[in-house]
DNA sequence: AGTTGTCAAGCTAGT
DNA sequence: ACTAGCTTGACAACT
């Protein structure tokens, strides 16, 4: 089991996701973005080895405009021996990658300009882990998208389009359950539909469930990933004390994340942890993992 | 130096 | 009609 956090490392002081405006658009300038957010994931990929921390997700920023017509420049040849570098380190330490397209990617939607949009993005995404020659395990998870008025042709758009998308792109793409609209047992519809495997985020499950033990969820979402797919990933988060639901936790709360884990005891899985603190909890949860393993 | 309006992109639910 | 929320705030113009 492999615990990790998401995009943002609060101790190394710097982020892997720095951009800037669109309007001030240049080569140059791109350039200098990029060669430092890789300079920043190299520093946060030797943070998370040090700290037992093998399970990342590579923030989409990190190479900007990289989707847009703008966006004439290289960088992929002119940064492929410093992807080839850091993918040979992800895969030497045993680490597992994520990458997680922000909420304009909507493979459903009832616009087409909206779609070629997406598309063009996902092959972004996959691109950036095929330059690192990771393999197929290192995933790019999406939600459903929109229900746009009815929720049956809406999974059936996604199936049909996933159906058509690029194979480097199809080899990656998981499918994650939301809070409020697509929920686990949708996702699955969609899997039995497409193969697709199912990403399982617990606290979107604890939101918006069709009364599935957490346990059982965990073995369904589970059975949609194939050996070559890698383990289950798993989005973990808990509710924040006194918030409105549906806020994630600032902090860890060990006891709850303890429980978790028994829920999955026996069944392989990596869990992300997305929670406000990112890195500090993640080592909380990786220390209590690692002490529960017998012989360490 | 610190504050604040705005930033490539979409959709839903709550107010 | 407007805004928060979503995987993640940060850029850049202004005071």
């Amino acid at each position: 089991m492999r615990i990790g956090y998401p995009c943002i490392n609060r101790s190394v002081g710097c982020t892997a996701s720095t951009t800037f405006r669109l309007a001030s658009y240049s080569s140059v300038r791109l350039e200098t973005c990029i060669r430092n957010n890789i300079s920043c994931l190299r520093k946060i990929l030797q943070f998370n080895a040090g700290n037992g921390l093998l399970f990342f997700r590579i923030p989409s920023g990190l190479v900007p405009f990289a989707s847009h017509p703008i966006c004439t420049y290289g960088w992929a040849g002119r940064f492929a021996k410093d992807f080839r570098e850091i993918g040979r380190y992800i895969r030497e330490n045993n680490m597992r990658i994520s990458m997680h397209p922000d909420q304009f990617v909507l493979l459903n939607s009832t616009d087409e300009e909206v779609v070629l949009r997406s598309v063009s993005e996902l092959k972004y995404h996959a691109k950036v882990l095929d330059l690192m020659r990771l393999g197929r395990d290192a995933k790019i998870q999406l939600h459903v998208g929109g229900v746009y008025g009815d929720k049956e042709s809406a999974l059936e758009r996604f199936a049909e389009r996933y159906a058509r998308l690029p194979r480097q792109v199809r080899k990656r793409l998981v499918v994650e359950n939301d809070g409020h609209l697509f929920s686990l047992s949708d996702c699955l519809k969609l899997h039995s539909l497409t193969g697709i495997p199912v990403l399982f985020d617990s606290f979107h499950h604890s939101l918006n469930n069709n009364g599935e033990s957490m346990r059982n969820a965990i073995l369904l979402a589970e059975a949609t990933w194939a050996v070559q797919d890698g383990p289950l990933m798993c989005d973990y988060s808990s509710q924040q004390r006194g918030a409105k639901r549906g806020t994630h936790a600032s902090t860890i709360n060990l006891p709850d994340f303890a429980a978790f884990v028994s829920q999955a005891k026996g069944i392989e899985l990596d869990i992300m942890l997305e929670i406000k603190d990112k890195e500090k909890s993640a080592i909380k949860a990786a220390r209590l993992i690692s002490e529960a393993k017998p012989g360490n």
